[in-house]
DNA sequence: AACTAGAGTTAGGGACACCTAACTAGAAGG
DNA sequence: CCTTCTAGTTAGGTGTCCCTAACTCTAGTT
């Protein structure tokens, strides 16, 4: 199943839809996304086309069994790379953001790194040091630790 | 200026092809960024027309100022991604890939902390050692300095 | 100088994702 | 029951970026 990055963004964001409301609207899926609902419109017919969700005209929106398992990729690599992100103090608002756009592009051996470097880092004996280190290099340029 | 993505595309593969040979033709840049020689003119004439480049017919392409200075720093972004994913081991061939993908879209703010940690990692007193733990944890998923 | 191979160009068209404007369905109040 | 308001829908159109097919130009060979 090839699908454009677009056709992602929908599919995570009915995801995030349905996992508070039950169903979602296309009023609900236009605005998460920030287009027409006519745009949502065609969308849905290509994913309920693709058989990844079920649209029926006036009526609610949900994902079918296949449509929810792609959505929960893209939505665990979301994860991890906005976790990667904040970790490395990009403000939250813009980790959510990019993270949007690299979920969709990056090859997943690479989201794979992402993923161990934040469990290598958190995980580490000293880890709110190393932290803390790394907010005074970022404001300093220099390391506190070990001499220099 | 707002640049479609693709648009940074051309001016980046146009500017490695000049650092290497003085002008670039439109058979180097269709194949670099692998499209038909069609497709790269209609992208070169509106690259010309915001005065990016100059594009003549049957003659070479040459950045302007300008699009020498946009075409730099979607390279220095470039690099400074790549860094990182290859610190982190991404194999070379998908840090390049991906590279090309991130130089677009990531929010300067961000780009800039990835590379704060670029530096903060290689710049460690205990650089070589850190890579070699990474490594380590990405085997095992063990921590091997003090404890755990 | 004529020929030809390959580079460059143009015209015309398609997929994708978006829009506006105009229409329709359905729920909620009088 | 009828009106009305909002959500939903359809039709038609735009911009971007790509393609193929057919043409033209340029440069190198003879």
């Amino acid at each position: 199943m090839i699908l454009t990055r677009k056709a992602e963004d929908y599919l995570e964001a009915i995801l995030n839809i349905v996992r508070e409301k039950k169903y979602a609207r296309v009023r609900d899926v236009s605005s998460v996304l920030g287009v027409k609902p006519s745009s949502a419109i065609e969308m849905l017919r290509k994913l309920d086309g693709k058989g990844l969700l079920v649209y029926r005209k006036y009526d609610g929106i949900v994902l079918t069994p296949k449509g929810e398992k792609v959505a929960q990729v893209i939505k665990e690599r979301h994860d991890v790379i906005r976790d990667f992100l904040e970790l490395i103090n990009v403000p939250k608002s813009i980790a959510e953001m990019d993270a949007c756009v690299m979920e969709h592009h990056l090859h997943p051996e690479t989201v794979k790194q992402i993923g161990k470097m934040v469990n290598f880092i958190k995980s580490a004996p000293g880890y709110p040091e190393w932290l803390r280190h790394f907010e005074i290099f970022c404001e300093t340029g220099r390391h506190v630790c070990r001499g220099k």
